[in-house]
DNA sequence: AGCAACAGACCGACGGTCGGTCGTTGAAAT
DNA sequence: ATTTCAACGACCGACCGTCGGTCTGTTGCT
């Protein structure tokens, strides 16, 4: 075959691309490091030149998606003029992308990303997204108390707190709208999705109705239309 | 090779107690279903005939363990006597096998159950223990309430709740139970549970110092002697 | 010349398949 | 009541395709 030659990091860069695209559509177990070469038009011997396992693939790829993310966050976190509800708010609905113009990607993306292959991608994902947002949280809990708006007891175990429970309502909600044949009722949606904002309310100790992390005209739009 | 013929339940419980010693020796993905049947002395064909996947085999042993565990709790939950508090305590006690006599056995265990080899049982073993335990759960919420001890707007929401954030916190603590390299003071650690307990107890509207989901003797004995 | 980038034949291990074997069993035939 | 025998299903193990990963080079840039 025609050898063309790059430099390293367009290699990687070219090599972590085409992956993504696979592993959003296919999963990580379902594609074979065969797929990605022959898509890109590069040999066994250039992956392994790259990357000297599919998981090391893997762990780049994850890294590269925090810093996209952290790129997004920190502008947040550091912006003066919000309080620390609004960051809440904010980096939820930020990174979760839950906007209208995203539907049809998390449409496709959500029924891979659960699928039992693609275990090992979800788990990496969820550690790294874990040591990265804990000491942003803590930092917006601090803000919070400083505020007089967060009652917090421990406050430097509590943004680890935060995550686990706001990463288990995302899946909890990303797996009902999966699986969701119209059998759930919007209605009970609603009240899980309460159930969770209050559940963060008394854990931060915040007024009820403080937190409010979605907002419900286009979640209830995509819930009713599957 | 000589042929011995059992009844397909004596077989099947003999193919699931051999791959519970692998998997939980070398772990999931590490045991080939090569292992286990030479272990056993049976062939190929054997093994698929009473199981049509590897994955079958798993699910069909964390089938069993959850209703090995169902058979400690729903005596607890059917229990008069007990109070909501007592029963919640009781089931993280009973369970999470927290006993002195355990601590070899989970010594050995840990370490392999939160390799990323292991991923796919660990996912799998939290979906069933979920679909388990919220029932449950909701249960003890609802005597809770009746007794005055819990405040909880949305009572079958909070099991489910409830039990990811009981879970998280025994991940975390495994977690820390096998990386602890002596780095963490035992101090921390308390501080990390306290912050657990205040944190259920928050999301329960029950009284400070309600929940006690730990004996501090023996854990912190475990965790400083590594 | 030297070295990083690239190529692709090759390897062993894996999960799974398939055609066939043989002990057991229950009902029909004696 | 005993014998026969066909159907059943537990069991066998050679074989298969695919996978991640290795190794021995070759190419082209500096």
């Amino acid at each position: 075959m025609a050898r063309t030659v790059k430099n390293a990091d367009a290699r990687q860069t070219e090599i972590l691309d085409t992956a993504q695209i696979f592993f959003y559509t296919k999963g990580y177990d379902n594609t074979a490091v065969r797929d990605i070469i022959n898509d890109i038009g590069i040999a066994k011997g250039t992956f392994y030149h790259h990357f000297n396992s599919k998981e090391e693939l893997l762990d780049a790829l994850i890294d590269r998606l925090m810093e996209q993310a952290l790129a997004i966050l920190e502008p947040i976190l550091d912006d003066n003029q919000l309080t620390a509800l609004e960051k809440l708010h904010l980096f939820f609905g930020e990174v979760g992308n839950l906007k209208i113009e995203n539907e049809s990607f998390i449409r496709t993306l959500l029924p891979i990303l659960y699928e039992d292959s693609n275990i090992l991608m979800r788990e990496k994902a969820k550690q790294s997204a874990f040591n990265m947002y804990t000491p942003l949280y803590n930092q917006i809990i601090q803000q919070g108390i400083a505020e007089g708006v967060f009652t917090v007891q421990y406050p430097n175990e509590m943004g680890g707190i935060i995550f686990q429970t706001m990463y288990f309502m995302s899946e909890t909600l990303g797996r009902l709208l999966i699986e969701n044949e119209n059998k759930q009722p919007w209605s009970s949606i609603q009240k899980k999705i309460d159930a969770y904002n209050t559940t963060l309310d008394n854990m931060l100790g915040a007024a009820p109705g403080s937190i409010q992390l979605f907002d419900f005209e286009p979640f209830q739009y995509w819930f009713e239309r599957p």
